[in-house]
DNA sequence: ACATAAACCGACCAAGTGGTCGGTTTTCAT
DNA sequence: ATGAAAACCGACCACTTGGTCGGTTTATGT
């Protein structure tokens, strides 16, 4: 039998439980937080046992770890990074991406950016290993953003006197808080009260007009 | 005796001792989050016990309903709201307020309005009693915010088509993410970009010269 | 000095927590 | 069919949590 095969073969299963468990697991971890939810509130959730979990997971921070790898990266990546690179005019592509993923959040499905943001201000000060991993996701952001915006000053989309990392922060700043007070009351008119002066900010980002 | 001395009196000691209670609590919520500070850790800190803490307060909730209706409630009206009324230009005290503001959280000391950005996002879906006194701060700040613009506008230092709403929600988003991000990697520079492009931001609220 | 009430103590409780472990069931190549 | 490994079970453990309560100390008005 095919090596490769035999290797899938005896993960299959194993891979589709845990990724079951993740998949639960960051659902509540997200509703309730992480301290706030205990494993047996997962595995009860899955109709699973302690011994499941045990057999799978070293403890509930590598748990947690391996959800923030398997899941939360990537979809921040496929939610916040993809929309935006690659596109000739960053100043569109970073206004329509924040106006699809505050709509999600609308619709109060999970939003990855604020499950990051949530995460970012549970873990500070309080857990060293989990923190480094979400600064890693929040770092491949900023840096995604900032050469996004550099490369949009290449094809004169952006003024060549803007202060990219500047940008960058202010606009993952902006992003951030937004969800803290759209989780709040009237997330909808929020919304569209942010995305309008969003547009405004990202005007001033422009290039000038110069008077020859 | 006077009534009023005595009730002073005999409330005294007691008001003393809840104060201890209530500055320690906030300084032990604030750092390790309210569900993962235990009654015990807060009586620890100050060489007390349990009878003393369930004899001021009828529980850990009670306790911190009484923190942020004495503590953390004034401090935001203190710290980001009495800065900004008042004064003839709204865009300049806004701009000093975030700067002092940003400046404090830098140096690593308590800075309410990050206080209240991390409760709102502990408690959001957790806890709607202690949610609905959050709320309530948040809202005035939104409030005297706005109409702070708006006599900006009667004074001729904002421009008369300025969205005066859209405006405050967009300043309050990036005060709260940029909390969120500074209290990680390089505070210091952070601030520094942010409020470079916060006052972007504010010039284009200035009113805008007509070509007459 | 004494009585009374406010302030405080700390052992105790039930309910949960993350984690362990000896054992049972499933799966599957032979 | 069978044997062994992988997957899963659930009772159990030590520990922490918010909260209770009978009792002791301290302050105060008379």
């Amino acid at each position: 039998m095919n090596p490769n095969l035999e290797i899938m073969d005896k993960t299959l299963k194993r891979m589709a439980t845990m990724h079951r468990m993740q998949t639960a697991g960051l659902e509540l971890f997200y509703a309730n937080g992480y301290y706030a939810t205990s494993v047996d509130d997962i595995l009860n959730k899955l109709s699973l046992s302690k011994g499941a979990f045990y057999y799978h997971f070293e403890s509930k921070e590598d748990f947690f770890v391996q959800i923030i790898q398997n899941l939360l990266s990537r979809k921040v990546y496929s939610c916040l990074i993809e929309p935006i690179e690659g596109f000739s005019n960053p100043l569109q592509s970073i206004n329509s991406c924040f106006e699809e993923a505050l709509e999600t959040a609308v619709h109060n499905e999970m939003d990855f950016g604020c499950v990051l943001n949530n995460f970012l201000t549970e873990f500070r000060g309080r857990n060293e290993v989990i923190m480094k991993h979400l600064n890693e996701i929040l770092s491949i952001w900023e840096v995604n953003l900032v050469s996004t915006l550099q490369k949009g000053k290449f094809n004169g989309h952006i003024d060549r006197h803007v202060d990219c990392e500047a940008a960058a922060t202010y606009l993952m700043s902006s992003y951030f808080g937004i969800r803290t007070l759209m989780v709040g009351a009237a997330p909808s008119a929020r919304k569209y009260r942010f995305m309008s002066q969003l547009k405004m900010y990202l005007k001033t980002l422009e290039p000038k007009k110069v008077a020859v």
